[in-house]
DNA sequence: CCATAGGTCGCATAGCTATTCAATTTTTTC
DNA sequence: GAAAAAATTGAATAGCTATGCGACCTATGG
């Protein structure tokens, strides 16, 4: 049963004798070495196999001078527990494993809450090529000790928008926000409210929030932004600021909230108030997270391509094709009940 | 700006050189072992800070014989992209990244398509000190390997009820179970019904199919299975089942989902029947994803508490505590408008 | 038949740390 | 003050692989 020979490891010289080569032969064997003949390399494989070998990859990374990983960085809310991660943030790791695993990199995971004092210690270990970042947070702190890192030790990248020196990939939110905006315009809505905020931390919505007014302009319909709160995009949020917005005696017929999880919140309020969507308001959210299939009625939402962002932060980290030029991950309009 | 000097790491040596002590001293006195005066601990802190010198883990983990290292596979959907994993899967990721951290370990995240042909490749390359794995499958392929691995490399426990000899950890399906069959008795229903399925691969379905039917039987309400289609529990296959449902002449008056995505598509199917939940029917579901929270009525559903499972998970892998004696998680009843 | 090139393979070593064991210094004890 | 014990430290090595380089053998060309 428990045939486990742990501390008795298969080597490579056990397959080396076995095969009745050298160690080194082994090496280049299994590695696909050229310089080895076709009789010898099935010697070895066939040995390695009745062996059950596989190469220690401590030892083989210690040698090659690398890591095949890459870490990962989700910082959630202090206190949360495991439910409290923003549901995009783990559907963009599971882009970024995806391309990973194309790139055969290894992916490290470490929830950090936003205030933790021992911000990403094990990073810094030579344990990965890079680091990627997942989720927005105001603490200083671990913003200066990613640059350290970058500076330092490896390759970092975040999703977001640009902020700082750090590499970033995000979404393409002026097209989403476009999107979002014409959509609006074509169902007939004349009187727009995005509700978002400017603050610098959040970058990505505020480049959502001006392309939006913008395209509002260009388009010849009045827009306004409504204010969230600062820090983090909570559901709560968003029903605040739509209460507020429900307090102000001008009118609206369209909202844009900059993500799903105000969207959320904004629901909330609407139909608190009495108000139907899509009839009285319609209503577009950004992310596409799988709650905004599930909201009555269903979310409209502009879907960045969670796959390329995947691709884009491994490529940025890897410097695969260098900084890459295209840093802005394209998006579409899921239309659905809300508009 | 780049100084990062990748090919000139600075090793232990270094360290020793600049605080005059020898390699083996700055490994102790780095490491906290009691065996080094204070006096030199200090001198070596101080010089290794001034080098900026971290021990390399590659190395120390070869030497130690241990990886300090978690696997976890996330099995989904083939051909499906970062958005079509099933979200408790992420959420109980979450938990398992929080308790890994607890106990000084990492964790790698590899997501594998059901159908994969080099199921967890990475995993047995002695990179971990165990395996553990999320999301069910019929894949037998795969079933096969994690028993492999469990025999010949390291410990492998999984996400869900027994089923064969691997280590598990699961829900406490009957207390759930039993928790929806008294609400739902305690709501007024008289005809109960759980959507579900009793196949072999989802055993934690068929442990709350049985306790949820038992449990109505203790309290003389009348309880029928309606069977989704095996393979999978997705929000069409609740909705086929449901319809079904409906089109035959029994009545019903409450619905146990026995998972939140399949609750979504029983409410799908109920409001295109024109059925008023709660008020026709209530429905109650399991898991607790964040969706849940999102529909219309919001799902009362039942939430294992997924940071207990993830610390019985590790634990299960580690071997701390030897097998856990207490495998199964608690869960509470989420109370919702949809019942 | 010899020189040469090309194809294979093994020897020795590097990569960085943690640990065993012996050596040295310091402290304690009588 | 000497002997024993304790506290520190260093020298040497193991852990496993990948690779530079030299050695060997075979086929090729003259």
């Amino acid at each position: 049963m428990d045939a486990r020979r742990r501390p008795g490891r298969v080597t490579s010289f056990d397959v080396a004798e076995r095969a009745g080569v050298s160690q080194p032969t082994v090496s280049r064997a299994l590695s696909g070495s050229s310089m080895i003949s076709e009789g010898t390399r099935d010697k070895v494989l066939v040995a390695a196999k009745e062996l059950g070998y596989f190469v220690d990859e401590r030892a083989a990374r210690l040698r090659k001078g690398h890591t095949g990983t890459l870490a990962t960085v989700v910082i959630c809310k202090p206190g949360g527990g495991a439910r409290d991660v923003n549901p995009f943030s783990y559907a963009l790791l599971g882009g970024i494993c995806a391309a990973a695993a194309e790139q055969d990199l290894e992916v490290l995971v470490s929830l950090q809450s936003e205030d933790d004092k021992l911000f990403g210690h094990f990073v810094e270990r030579g344990q990965a090529e890079g680091l990627i970042v997942i989720g927005t947070t105001a603490n200083r702190t671990a913003w200066d000790y990613f640059r350290k890192v970058g500076e330092t030790s490896e390759p970092v990248a975040y999703w977001g928008s640009p902020l700082g020196d750090l590499d970033w990939v995000s979404s393409d939110n002026e097209a989403g926000a476009q999107l979002a905006a014409d959509h609006l315009v074509e169902r007939g809505c004349k009187e727009l409210v995005v509700v978002g905020s400017r603050t610098n931390i959040q970058r990505q919505f505020s480049e959502r929030v001006d392309a939006f007014l913008a395209r509002a302009k260009e388009r010849g319909v009045s827009a306004r932004l409504v204010e969230i709160e600062p820090g983090g995009a909570r559901r709560e949020q968003g029903t605040l600021a739509t209460e507020a917005l429900l307090a102000q005696d001008k009118g609206f017929d369209g909202i844009f909230a900059v993500c799903d999880a105000l969207a959320f919140g904004v629901i909330d309020a609407l139909q608190s108030a009495g108000r139907s969507i899509p009839d009285d308001v319609k209503l577009v959210g950004f992310d596409g997270v799988p709650a905004s299939e599930m909201t009555n009625p269903p979310l409209t939402t502009v879907e960045p391509d969670l796959d390329q962002a995947g691709r884009l932060l491994v490529e940025a980290v890897t410097g695969e094709g260098e900084h890459p030029s295209v840093r802005r991950v394209p998006v579409a309009l899921t239309v659905r009940g809300s508009s």
